[in-house]
DNA sequence: TTGTAGGCGTTATCAA
DNA sequence: TTGATAACGCCTACAA
């Protein structure tokens, strides 16, 4: 079993040059006469030459910054996995002289958010990573990094209008048909659920509207269409009366109302309703694995959580600019990541996993 | 945002001594003065030093030979995926000097899994990874491998008098308990449930019956155990005349049957039974996607299979292996995989992640 | 007990 | 147009 690796040097032997010589055809560097060049390359090919990555790694020892541009977790808790899996993706990937700096605005205020990218734009990082919930703001920072060169990378969001390095994320589309299909699973005949957008600035949120379409699509299916009604709602904040009295009005006039839908991590708003009025008999569904939604899916009020993997969305994202910025490695547009379901049973694989 | 690394040139420096007098400090190879010992110590402490793994791994270039003992794929489709995972494991270490050589047996043949054991063996391996599924006969091996000092992995069955490095897999009590609510999430409620073991040796497979213990243990939860009734099968050879008149028999048994529980890869073998009678009202839930079981499920006849992530288990195994002989790192005893629950809908995010 | 010199594979510089 | 050489950080053999 000789694990015979090919280095440069071996090439150089073979060919009757220098180390030197095979380098600058490695890397197009010209100043190689024609013969010697085609040469090279032909014993290149033959011995089927793999760089060495740690020896080039070790080699070429520059230091990359990356900006972070995130919403802030204290305000939306939904964000503290994103920021822990960019952490974990930081610490390992320190050794290649990664350093990441974190820009944090509040996910509810426009301003906020264009103070901090003017901020890591003017910081002039190696590269950006960064969770596109404003649309339209977003849009000239795009433009500004590619005059700049400087490359990026999305998560959570995807904005079509826009030629990042990568986007990390979701399906929305199918995450709604997926959502909609576990809630039919376990749903009698004919009955009405509900798609539920809480506290959400729907106009300017692409991939809620996505969802929904996924979800009411499933629903709209051949066998289905006649035996299911779909209603939706905008909920207001959860803290205000409105809130209480708005899903009120949704059991009068849906009093078949059985399942209920939530396109956004605030599920357990919902089923801190269910379980006040003691409606056990409403299957839920909504995302993420807040602590608050865990609490509602080990009681039993909250059916199935559907993980979007905000960790590894974080995680990825740095990983996907190193290893675009120091492996050199050709880089996926689009990583989408499982659809993972998640009940009461299953859930200890995805909370312990570091 | 410098990225200060601290090498061990600057804790020498430091520390007015050389840079081998630090490095045997590092590696307590002793012959050093107590008192320069000490000084060295605090500083790297101070310094917070880390060394460089890449210049490590750069320098140490020894070549690692491992033996994976796994099931032929030809015999059993299942195999192809742990097979495929070591493989794209075997890709990306091979930098670090890591090759694996397959040893490949008959899992419905004891015989050769002894001889290609002991081939492994013979062949003096610097670490081993199988899926040991024959438990009384893997036995003695683990006692030569322990005298040999050669570590090994397991993955796929957990083995209890053992002590191997680490184990990968799933976690089977988890899996049958996980299994059973998903079929009864979609059950009307009186009815019969059936846990079907097809083709397998039994009281030789340990993994399976803590599969049916989960399983029936959920049924036998306070508010379910009145309303639900489990059977239990073992199913001979499916292409064997006598499977199709013991699953008649079944139905003529339990005429109330409306979910069935495969405990292992071949629920394709119930699926094709299913169609062929059109019973659509029977929910089948079974285990990991092969080509089959992924058409069946498509069609609607298999409602979820659970992935026991086949590919990372193998992928994984060669990785703990390689993280403790080339990187030296300190290895989990046991990696549980996550226990993914798919279905049509969300398919697609299995099979394409590479 | 301590220091020095060389090498792992790649790359950049400089001299030929 | 080429070849030689040094450096990245760590490790080891050998010399002092």
């Amino acid at each position: 079993m000789h694990n015979k690796i090919v280095r440069i040097k071996d090439i150089a032997e073979k060919a009757q040059v220098s180390k030197g010589t095979v380098d600058r055809v490695l890397h197009n560097r010209g100043r190689v006469a024609e013969d010697v060049r085609q040469k090279i390359l032909r014993i290149i090919e033959e011995m089927n030459y793999e760089p060495n990555l740690i020896a080039r790694t070790l080699k070429s020892n520059r230091n990359f910054y990356l900006a972070a541009l995130i919403p802030d977790p204290l305000i939306d808790p939904y964000w503290e996995a994103p920021k822990s899996g960019i952490e974990k993706a930081e610490k390992e990937l320190k050794q290649y002289g990664i350093a990441v700096k974190p820009f944090i605005f509040n996910p509810y205020n426009i301003d906020s958010f264009l103070k901090k990218a003017a901020e890591a734009t003017q910081s002039a990082p190696d590269g950006i990573i960064l969770a596109p919930v404003f649309y339209r703001e977003v849009l000239p920072f795009f433009e500004q990094w590619t005059q700049k060169e400087i490359p990026y990378v999305l998560f959570n969001t995807q904005i079509q209008d826009s030629t990042p390095l990568s986007y990390i994320g979701q399906d929305s589309y199918q995450s709604g048909f997926l959502a909609a299909k576990m809630l039919h699973y376990g749903l009698p005949d004919p009955c009405t659920v509900l798609v539920a957008h809480i506290n959400e600035d729907i106009p300017n949120s692409a991939h809620l509207i996505t969802k929904e379409k996924g979800f009411t699509d499933y629903f709209l299916q051949e066998n289905l269409k006649n035996r299911y009604t779909v209603a939706r709602q905008e909920l207001s904040n959860p803290n205000s009366l409105a809130f209480t009295e708005q899903l009120a009005q949704l059991r009068k006039e849906h009093p078949n109302l059985k399942g209920i839908y939530v396109t956004n991590s605030k599920a357990y708003e919902i089923a801190f309703y269910l379980e006040k009025h003691r409606l056990t008999n409403i299957k839920l569904i909504g995302y993420d694995l807040l602590p608050k939604n865990i609490q509602y899916l080990e009681d039993g009020v909250i059916n199935f959580i559907i993980n979007q993997n905000p960790k590894g969305q974080g995680y990825w994202s740095i990983y996907q600019l190193s290893d675009f910025l120091v492996f050199k490695k050709d880089i996926n547009p689009i990583k989408y990541l499982p659809l993972d379901i998640i009940t009461k049973e299953n859930l200890s694989y995805y909370i312990d996993a570091e």
